[in-house]
Formats: structure tokens, C-alpha cells, sequence
DNA sequence: GTTGTAATGTAGCGAACGCTACACTTTTTG
DNA sequence: CAAAAAGTGTAGCGTTCGCTACATTACAAC
């Protein structure tokens, strides 16, 4: 890898932590510059524009996402206790990070930001794979739609955690309860 | 109601139609000043900011969330029913664009924007509230629990259909139905 | 009818945005 | 060692943002 590489990877490291840690709301030019400790004039020598660095960042996060995942090496569960385990995963400050900007992509993606409804899939594609690895199912056929609803479920509850409303999320934890 | 009332109660209202319509990104002054066919200066002058404004235009948006809920008349409907009748209903286009608005005001309050955070609980409230109303149960005890999980599920459809995961949707309710 | 108040237009400030021009130094390469 | 390439700083352009100053017009009250 050549220095120029390097830097660049550098840059996109450093951005992303930046970015996991703030929210889409720092992914300026002149902040991310700040974040990494150059000036915003070398984020352009690096990268074409915005764009380019922006999907670069983007898409060192979802591999980390994966990354991180992947190293869990959690056991496969039924569904009510993957749910549950899923719940306390969200709290996790390993974890936590990738949900809230998962949110803030899945937000601009839904007023048709063309560019970003791309990565927020990557990541939900990613998570979802591997929720579905994880759940523990009688019949295999139930794997994928059991899978969907605990995805579904979990972004629920993230969205509700989001606004700050632990309670509803502790009382549809108790509601997974009834239903099995 | 004298005359000023009156025109700060038009603007809301268009103002109101116009993000229901477009989303945040058009919470500028100018735009929403477009939207209304006045001048931004105008709207500095029957508000006093941009965030009286705002809270202004988002109150009378829950109100009318409120108000289409309660029109429906909806008859109680089993939990599993319910989710089915939800998930029909995110697609209907007189309530899509309040659930694309709150997924945004989600996503701003997740990064720690206190004043979208109170609006933004406001409307998933009035909402939660009108689910629990909503719901049959077969004993009284389920009726929060049971209306908070079919509240996160139905959350999070929305953000995957926000995606564009139109398929992940359809798989997580065939799941409903295995769960039932 | 004068006088005060409300309503509106024009113009622009200072900040942040993405991005670029220009100049300079350092490093690499033949 | 010279020429080319890569790296970096400074400055600023053009735009949009929230918001304001200043002016004028329309209307109300006495």
C-alpha cells in the first residue's frame, strides 16, 4: 500500500470514529477535517468530493459492524431470547453507535436521498444476515420471516429508545413475554 | 380571533402541509416561506424564531395525527389483526407522511436535539395511545405490554420500508402470522 | 386628519457549507 | 542533480442558513 493509500485509510478511520460517535450532523467537510486533525483542503487532495469520502466512511463503518458481529461467535437462541438479547445488545456502547446512525440514514434515506438509502441497506442487509444466523428455529422455513419480525421488532425498539422512551421499550419486552 | 391570529394560523397550516409533504430538509425559513407564498422576513415577524416556528407547525401536525386517528373509528382488533391492519395503514397516504416525519424526528432526536425530542415523543404518544385503545386483549393486564410490542413492530417496519426493504416487511409478516 | 401601530419589501450581515485557485515545500524518480 | 509529482497552507468564491436594519405602506384610533 502506498503512502497516499494510507493516509486515505487513516483519514476514513479516524472519520469514522468521529461520525459513530457525533452523528451524521458532523459529516461536514470542515468537521470531519477537524476530526482527523487536518484541514479540510486535504480531505479534498484525498477524495474527489464529499461523496466519495462520505461512502468511504460509510463503508468502513458497516464493516466494522460486521466485523464486530461476526467476533460475537453468539450461539443461536429462540426467538423470544434472541429478542431479549438483541434488546441489551441495543444498550451495548459497542453496539449502540451503528443503530442511531443506522436511524439517521434510514431518516434521510426515506426522503429520497438516493445516496444514502444505498449504505442504510448495506448495514440493515448485514445485520439482518446475521440475525437470521443467530435465531435458533424449529423448521428452517420459519428462519427468514422469524428473522425479519426480530429485525423488525429490534429497530422498533431502537426507535422508541431513541426518543428516550425506556418505558414503552421495557413494556413491549414484557408484551414478547406474553406472546410466547 | 383577530387578524394576526389568523394569518400565523395559515401559515402554520400550509407550513404544516408543506413538511408533511417534503420532510425536514425543508424546515428553513425560506423554504417554508416559499411554501406559504410570503417572505422569510414575514415569518420573522408573526414568530419570533425559527424553533417557535417550528413548534408551532409540529404541534398542529400531531393534532392532526390525533384527529385522523379518531376519525377512523377503528373497531378493537386482536393483537395479531392489528399488526395487519398497521402495516396496510403505513402504506395509506394519509398517514405515511406522519410516520416518514417522525422516523425523522427520531433520527435528530437520537443525536441529543432535546427540542425535536419532545415533539417527536408528542407524536409517538398520541400514537401509542390510540394503538392501546385499539387493541383486544383477552384480559386487561396484556393491553400495554402487547400495545408497546405491536408499537415497536410497527416502528419498525417503517424504518425498513423507509428502506425501500419492501420484501423484509413482507417476510417479518408472514412471521406474525407463524407467531400466532 | 393627525398620529401611532401593524404589515410588508429590500437588502444584507455573519456564519457555515462544499469546493477551488494559487502558491509553496517536500518527496520521488529518472 | 534536475524534473516531476505529491503534499500542504492560505485565502476565498458562491451558496444557503437564521436573522436583522431600515424603509415604506396600510390601517386604526382619537
Amino acid at each position: 500500500m502506498n503512502k497516499t493509500d494510507e493516509k486515505r485509510q487513516i483519514i476514513i478511520e479516524m472519520a469514522a470514529d468521529h461520525l459513530l460517535e457525533r452523528g451524521m450532523q458532523e459529516a461536514t467537510l470542515r468537521k470531519l477535517a477537524k476530526s482527523v486533525g487536518v484541514s479540510d483542503r486535504m480531505l479534498m487532495h484525498y477524495f474527489s468530493n464529499k461523496e466519495e469520502l462520505l461512502q468511504a466512511i460509510l463503508t468502513v463503518i458497516t464493516a466494522r459492524l460486521v466485523h464486530l458481529l461476526e467476533s460475537a461467535k453468539t450461539e443461536q437462541m429462540p426467538f423470544e431470547k434472541f429478542l431479549f438479547y438483541l434488546a441489551s445488545m441495543m444498550k451495548a456502547p459497542q453496539v449502540r453507535p451503528f443503530l442511531r446512525l443506522s436511524l439517521e440514514l434510514a431518516a434521510m434515506s426515506s426522503q429520497g436521498e438516493s445516496f444514502y438509502t444505498a449504505i442504510a441497506k448495506q448495514i440493515c442487509d448485514d445485520f439482518f444476515r446475521w440475525m437470521a444466523r443467530t435465531l435458533k428455529v424449529d423448521c428452517e422455513e420459519q428462519r427468514i420471516p422469524l428473522a425479519a419480525l426480530a429485525f423488525a421488532t429490534t429497530e422498533g425498539l431502537m426507535v422508541l429508545d431513541a426518543l428516550g422512551s425506556a418505558s414503552i421499550v421495557e413494556k413491549a419486552l414484557a408484551g414478547i413475554e406474553l406472546k410466547n
